[in-house]
DNA sequence: GCGCGGAATGTAAACGGTTACATCGCCGTG
DNA sequence: CACGGCGATGTAACCGTTTACATTCCGCGC
């Protein structure tokens, strides 16, 4: 086993307190006694140990991260930048992900007590009354992207709305009149705003419903491919599709291009997130940019301030902006819009 | 704050060590008993304080797991088959992720003692030795992909040579002779190993040196994109290129296409992981196959062999068999083709 | 010469569990 | 009836830190 401060204490000639004390930068140590200290650590291999810290401080240097059941690169994203930002600020993440029913949640969110100082979480699937009667209360807890109407949290979400809105505007703009929408995942609070953001555009410009125009979709590139078989086969056929995620309009993309529909040309193609290869598609794929890494700093830094301020601070619901950047696939030419930001 | 045992106990008029057993499960307890300890701790909100627990039984219920700089659809799919099979034994998984030197992985080393019971070091650019230097020699530990040479842990590598190998002959077999190679990051041990892998099939086909046919890279789209116009710009020009990954191969790919150069027509792509998208990708992605999720499954369960055996177990250096997948870009109708497995 | 204050260090009580060992009934057996 | 044994529970030490509260030492002002 490893040392433990008592036996550096020991071979120091000093009390525990003073080894304490040298590790945590604390009460004045006369400078010579600091560096015998240091060196018997050194020389024993001493670490300080994290259980019996946490224990003493009630403070575990840990931030928890509940991630949903789906993945991909937009996720991937996320955590590294938590991580990133996490690390700035001494914190580790645990990361605990595929969590979908709520029996699940609950039990994790048990085993996690004492584990962790705060919580990130990101399931865009429940809703924030189920979370509330799970979550120990005195915990500071971010929501990500979770829908959160009155929620007792704190939260940042993304502008949904706001980026399919100037998306559909935007292939309106272009002369797009049928514009089709492959739908997220069934349940999911993205999907579901995304969906509002396109009805409410579509039915503010063409004063018409779109009913026949949504397409069941779970954000996966094999949901896109399915779709876009099934717009090949409506009539009369769309002539521009807003798909929900990156993921979903590759699948779109690779559909139409198996049978021969080229993009932008025959039918235009956008999609949401922005994940890095969007541009790299063929054609570069039209789509929201959702700056990933600033939400996770952004939830550390909301986390950081919750856990000092106790329950004293107000809530904070923010919505983080969303920009669409046009590329080829949707047959503009290049250059920025911005949605309008929702409030 | 939340309930301790002491006050369960006291609630309920038993002794701490009642209640402590009904929750693990130990000893004989009559049915009464348990019902009454868990009726109180619910009615409290009791739940275990896992430092505590740490402290006292010197197991933390975690898997550290340490990964490196880059990023990508890769890696986040194994950190999701890393948290579904650690979870699945009853583990939290601790991330840290973007490590690139070696006084940074040595810290956050000493920040996990007391904090992990084991450690999953996915480290490509550090070499063995190394990190044998900055481990704690107690701690079980399994390299994933890592530079192994003898080292003193478990380890479970790719079969990087072989993908390559076969990559090559299947691209040779096509009829190809000018076979490129992109690179990977400089120092990272997986494009060390394909790019022999490369080499060695190369000469043993050609009988040539292929030092102009090899340029550099670090495994981004950005890199495949500059590659890409960098190889049409030789003379003669390349008529197939193996890429390091399949990002740098959708780096490619986007270079080509935006020169008008068709692909597999007037050259030939492959990749190397196959990730989810590159199925979808346009043309369909010829690469080698990962099991992505095996790996992580694989990792926790040779690290859980390790927890339970201590030091007595022999080292196991685990190489994965890699598949080639044919698909669009190179050219050739589709299959499946097997490399040799290096033992 | 003495008291005082601050710097440097020591002492010991938490922190919240686990668990070896002790205790206490109670039942069956010789 | 004494006793061994077992099932159910209690007692208290221990895990490795932190930290409030001493304690010691020393220089300085009066």
């Amino acid at each position: 086993m490893s040392a433990t401060i008592r036996e550096v204490a020991r071979e120091a000639g000093v009390s525990v307190a003073t080894v304490s004390r040298v590790f945590n930068d604390k009460g004045p140590i006369r400078e010579e006694t600091r560096q015998r200290i240091l060196a018997v650590a050194l020389r024993l291999g001493y670490a300080p140990n994290a259980a019996a810290r946490s224990l003493s401080t009630r403070k575990t240097g840990t931030i928890g991260v509940l991630l949903p059941d789906l993945y991909g690169e937009f996720f991937s994203e996320v955590i590294r930048g938590l991580d990133l930002a996490a690390r700035r600020s001494g914190f580790h993440i645990l990361v605990s992900s595929s969590h979908s029913d709520r029996s699940e949640v609950e039990a994790v969110l048990r085993a996690l007590r004492g584990r962790v100082d705060g919580l990130i979480v990101m399931s865009p699937e429940a809703d924030a009354r189920a979370l509330e009667a799970n979550l120990p209360g005195t915990l500071p807890i971010v929501l990500l992207n979770c829908p959160v109407e009155g929620s007792a949290f704190d939260s940042i979400n993304l502008d949904n709305y706001g980026g399919a809105s100037a998306t559909v505007r935007h292939l309106a703009a272009l002369g797009h009149r049928r514009i089709a929408h492959v739908k997220g995942a069934p349940g999911n609070n993205d999907a579901l705003e995304r969906l509002v953001g396109y009805r409410e555009a579509m039915q503010s410009l063409f004063e018409e419903g779109t009913e026949e125009l949504e397409i069941g979709g779970d954000f996966s590139e094999d949901s896109g491919d399915r779709a876009g078989r099934e717009i090949l086969a409506m009539n009369p056929r769309p002539t521009a599709v807003f798909a929900a995620n990156d993921a979903t309009a590759i699948g779109l993309l690779h559909a139409f291009q198996k049978a021969g529909v080229r993009v932008p040309d025959d039918i235009a193609v956008a999609g949401f997130d922005d994940i890095p290869i969007a541009r790299f598609l063929t054609p570069p794929l039209t789509t929201v940019q959702v700056a990933i890494a600033d939400l996770g700093a952004l939830a550390i830094q909301r986390l950081l301030l919750a856990m000092e301020h106790g329950d004293s601070r107000e809530r904070q619901h923010e919505i983080l902006p969303t920009t669409l950047v046009v590329r080829g696939s949707c047959g503009a030419t290049a250059g920025r819009f911005h949605p309008r930001r929702r409030v």
